[in-house]
RNA sequence: GCUGGUGUAGCUCAGCUGGUAGAGCAGCUGAUUUGUAAUCAGCAGGUCGGGGGUUCGAAUCCGUCCACCAGCUCCA
């Protein structure tokens, strides 16, 4: 990067630096209006920053108008920001008055630095880096844009405190076009959608338990049709096993020591039950039905499995986060010597699926967690394998340090919604315990018993999850061959009805989700409605088409004129046939 | 679960400092037969999230429970 271009937003590392002094004139701003207010920490981070702060009261839209104001006072008096540092004893002497600040310094090792940041009468411990300046910053192009609770150091047990996130821009249009931005997504809410168009509903009686109403299964199904047809091609057989099942089941799996305050159980006939959070003890059981050889292997199987999984009621969202799903859940199980291939194999599968829908991810490797079984030696050893796999792929991933399943580490697909904010929805899970812990077996070439290994893999990740990401991602108008009403046919005058009613069975036959709308309303007004329902092809039938057997194509980009039907449905099957993205028309 | 906010007709919302509920869309009925972003009229629809409390009187005030929203925590 040359030289004048570090100084510019499109550096990451300048913008970073831009925003960390935001939020230390943020909270400079917050002390001179309420001196009380203690500073906890006030980091930079992917769009803007936050700080967090404890105050004897809660912070109102207003409270943020008024920080605002200040913060652009500060701009104008363009303070000069200096770094200094000082030993131990003196930095707790001059943070004396935030307990937080001292919490920090405590907490630091014996021989770090300890740098503060001065600016006019405000001086915070921070590493910095910080512009030179408060009048580097843009006053009129910075906003605060919510205040929420965060938990002090993350942890729930400990305060809460008020978090106050703002954002800032080189100019004002910058910050114009970012705040269009965040109101365009919000109109791609899943939440909303769903409900304009149909999909899904949420109701009191079953807080995280979604309905699916007749739109959404026909999409449901579509996307379940496709991914039975793609796990075949990549050689998967698919099982069903049973929601509710024994609890000598889950000792044995580990999951009623790791996993039990999750899980929903149940008494039947004074025995305990569980309710399954995941699917793999009932596959387990389906591998040990019968004898393997080693000819068998790597064997993939699949379950779209529903599990239910008790999750807090605050982190409850859409179809995003709920209590039960249906996981597009597989087991592959292998010789270790097959770990490699069949981890990639996973890889190209998910590959393959993400790109249908035009959905770009980032991958995490999460490593072994506190809370795990098997020896440190297999999960690492199992951590190698994964790591090797993808970067021989040429793939990149980010480490999740300690965030692994409990029983191995992971690979996690991350997709992104319309906010940018990102959903794990595919997974690869290695795993060497659960076969252990069943006693899963094959027969060698050797004629002797070995142990498989095996991975649990899902690549929508939850079928609810996936329909929201994707909802937000084609903000409801989905591709033809998603959507759940593919064709509607509009008639201007009840001349017509019979041609329109003729049309639509036409479609029917080839397989089509077709409709007429025969109501006796105005032709801008069928549009007005179909447009609402976001239904790719609207076909007109008015008496000219009737007359020469055409009809007029609308999509949701405009008007394309009059066809013969024979050539509306030779491309309209040719766009579904190839699930396109965009329209052939 | 935690902090803050919200909860009025199927949907989107109005209802000022307490005096007993309103609009648009959707629905139903009738008229209208209409050519590419909303035809007109009429009708019907709500124990104002639930249980309490204060008050002569509560959608409006207080408290509690539930759900939702933003975030934290946790996760597919």
């Amino acid at each position: 990067m040359s030289e004048e271009n570090l100084y510019t937003f499109e550096n990451p590392e300048y913008r970073h630096t831009y925003w960390h002094s935001c939020s230390h004139i943020m909270a400079q701003a917050v002390k001179r209006l309420w001196p009380e207010v203690k500073l906890a920490i006030g980091p930079a981070i992917d769009e803007g920053w936050y700080y967090d702060l404890s105050a004897p009261f809660a912070f109102t839209p207003e409270h943020l108008e008024q920080i605002e104001a200040e913060m652009r006072k500060i701009c104008k008096e363009k303070l000069k920001i200096e770094r200094f540092e000082l030993p131990r004893e003196e930095a707790l002497k001059l943070m004396a008055d935030e307990p937080f600040k001292v919490e920090l310094i405590n907490d630091l090792p014996e021989d770090v630095t300890i740098s503060f940041y001065k600016q006019g009468e405000f001086t915070d411990l921070c590493a910095g880096p910080h512009l030179d300046s408060t009048g580097r910053v843009k006053g009129n192009a910075l906003k605060l844009t919510a205040c929420n609770a965060a938990y002090w150091r993350g942890d729930s047990n400990r305060e809460t405190l008020q978090r106050i996130y703002g954002v800032a821009f080189p100019k004002k249009e910058d910050l114009d076009a970012y705040l269009t931005r965040i109101e365009e997504a919000k109109r791609r809410d899943h939440r909303k959608l769903g409900k304009e168009l149909g999909l899904f509903m949420l109701r009191d009686e079953g807080p995280g338990f979604p309905f699916f109403l007749p739109k959404g299964m026909v999409l449901r199904n579509t996307l379940l049709e496709y991914w039975r047809e793609v796990h075949k091609k990549y050689g998967y057989v698919e099982i069903s096993t049973p929601v509710i099942l024994n609890r000598k089941l889950w000792e044995r799996s580990g999951h009623w020591d790791h996993y039990k305050q999750n899980m929903y159980t149940t008494v039947i006939d004074d025995e305990d039950y569980a309710i399954k959070p995941m699917n793999c003890p009932g596959g387990m059981l389906v591998y040990k039905s019968e004898p393997h050889s080693y000819r068998d292997l790597p064997l993939r199987v699949g379950e779209l499995g529903l599990v239910h999984r008790h999750e807090l009621s605050g982190a409850l969202h859409g179809l995003f986060r709920v209590r039960c799903f249906t996981q597009d859940d597989a087991h592959v199980f292998m010789t270790r010597d097959q770990m490699q291939d069949v981890i990639q194999e996973t890889v190209r599968l998910f590959d393959e699926v993400y790109n249908v829908f035009g959905l770009s991810y980032e991958i995490e490797l999460s490593t072994m967690p506190e809370d795990h079984i098997g020896t440190v030696e297999e999960w690492e050893r199992n951590q190698e394998i994964l790591k090797a796999a993808i970067t021989a792929m040429g793939k990149s991933y980010t480490i999740n340090e300690g965030d692994g399943a409990f029983y191995g580490p992971k690979l996690d697909f991350h997709l992104a919604d319309s906010l940018g904010r990102t959903w794990q929805c595919g997974t690869i899970q290695l795993d060497s315990q659960l076969p252990e812990r069943f006693e899963l077996e094959y027969t060698g070439e050797d004629g002797q018993k070995h142990r498989p290994v095996m991975i649990h893999r899902v690549v929508l990740g939850s079928i609810e999850r996936f329909i929201g990401v994707i909802t937000e991602h084609f903000a409801g108008a989905f591709p033809t061959w998603l959507a759940p009403v593919q064709v509607r046919v509009l008639t201007i005058t009840d001349r017509t009805n019979d041609y329109a009613n003729e049309l639509v069975s036409k479609l029917d036959a080839l397989g089509v989700r077709a409709e007429a709308d025969l109501r006796n309303e105005k032709l801008g007004k069928k549009i007005v409605e179909a447009r609402a329902q976001k239904i790719p092809y609207l076909l007109v039938a008015g008496d000219k088409e009737a007359e020469t057997g055409q009809v007029a194509v609308r999509t949701l980009t405009g008007d394309k004129g009059a066809m013969s039907f024979e050539e509306f449905t030779g491309k309209l099957m040719e766009e579904i046939k190839t699930r396109a993205r965009e329209n052939l028309i």
